[in-house]
DNA sequence: ACATGAACAAACCAATTGGTTTGACTATTC
DNA sequence: GAATAGTCAAACCAATTGGTTTGTTCATGT
């Protein structure tokens, strides 16, 4: 018989809150989740997850920091020093792929942003730099020629917007394509849409030829 | 002195008390609202409150049905009978400017479908065939070459995610935009960004002529 | 003048909220 | 084998929840 080995056991028993804690927090938000909420979908009592957590609020913002950081993940090793097409069809699958595999964690983030983002502001600072930075990018590919003029900014906005899109409205999707709630949508489909609707939409007015 | 109406300052009430509902479920959603927040809201008693309403719940289907319903009347005497290009044009504008002006209203419908639309989904029945109609016509577009093929679900889809982005992930769009919270955003540009990349997005790979 | 019914405030209700206390049990350490 | 630290269930806490009851005020129709 295998020793569950107590360190695991705990680590798991955390990751299990979290996980029942992320998926409340993104149906109900923070101040209509209950602790016996996320307890019951965790399959702990009330009692025994006040025992290992400190509050609801630090479970939040514990939970919040977590989505940051496996969303960040998803993105290392991303190459700007494409083109732009490429890097293009990267970025949107990689936000595509986490919005399918992560719906919860999504749709937590984007209700904390609903809200005015009142645990979230302290984390943008950073975000904040590495969006001005993909914005020069994007002014150096229209200097060049290889995309037409675009607002960078909002070209960055307007893609995260379709990406989360297809975890948030999730169940719209789905009612409007006739599957059921949990149906996997086809990401492959999805990722060539979004990719030439954006691709496409950016192409120069007359293909000046690049060196 | 003017007679206040008495029938009118009902009236006046339950709009003052539908408009603080619709602020308060849009960023608590239903579960996390209080009806004494919605009073605070609404500047009155929380007693006076449930005197003027039946339950919380009976008020957030109230106050969602009424969100359909002006969303709706904003896109009367919209002519699909247009070139693409037109009506995409006029579509995506009016979805922006609804969003802009009625943020609110945006953010409570989102969030309900973000928690799989439990109160939803018996409107949706209607939406659903609007939904499908304007997919036949964009399969016209595509039959007739005047757009390039594409999944008319999708791209109905990635139009709704952009535009109610707007509304929905406003904080950080201004918050990377170093607006502060309640500042405007440029209704003018946001729509000349969001119809180039469509319309462009959607031109057929060779300019086929037509008649 | 008087009855009627709408509008509302004060007080109250049971149930649920986030969270704590107590005390038992259990595995580890010395 | 005793002390210790970790784990957790039962009971409990004050505060808040959605909602009701009670009684009062006030305009109106007769």
């Amino acid at each position: 018989m295998t020793r569950p080995d107590l360190a695991q056991k705990r680590a798991d028993l955390k990751l299990q809150i979290r996980e029942a804690a992320i998926k409340e927090f993104a149906e109900h938000g923070l101040a209509g989740t209950s602790t016996q909420g996320i307890a019951d979908r965790a399959g702990i009592t009330k009692n025994k997850l006040h025992y290992h957590i400190e509050s609801k609020e630090e479970l939040y913002q514990q939970a919040l920091d977590h989505v940051l950081t496996i969303w960040a993940e998803m993105f290392s090793g991303i190459d700007l020093n494409q083109g732009p097409e490429i890097f293009l069809a990267d970025y949107i699958a990689r936000k595509i792929r986490f919005s399918l595999t992560h719906p919860a964690e999504v749709k937590m983030f984007t209700g904390e942003v609903m809200r005015g983002a009142p645990f979230l502001r302290e984390h943008w600072a950073g975000s904040r730099d590495v969006t001005h930075a993909a914005a020069a990018q994007i002014q150096k590919w229209v200097a060049d020629g290889s995309i037409r003029p675009v607002d960078p900014m909002l070209l960055q906005f307007n893609i995260w917007a379709m990406t989360e899109a297809y975890a948030v409205l999730g169940p719209e999707l789905r009612f409007m394509l006739d599957l059921d709630e949990g149906a996997a949508l086809d990401e492959d489909a999805i990722c060539a849409e979004v990719t030439a609707l954006v691709v496409r939409g950016l192409r120069p007015d007359r293909e000046t030829a690049r060196a």
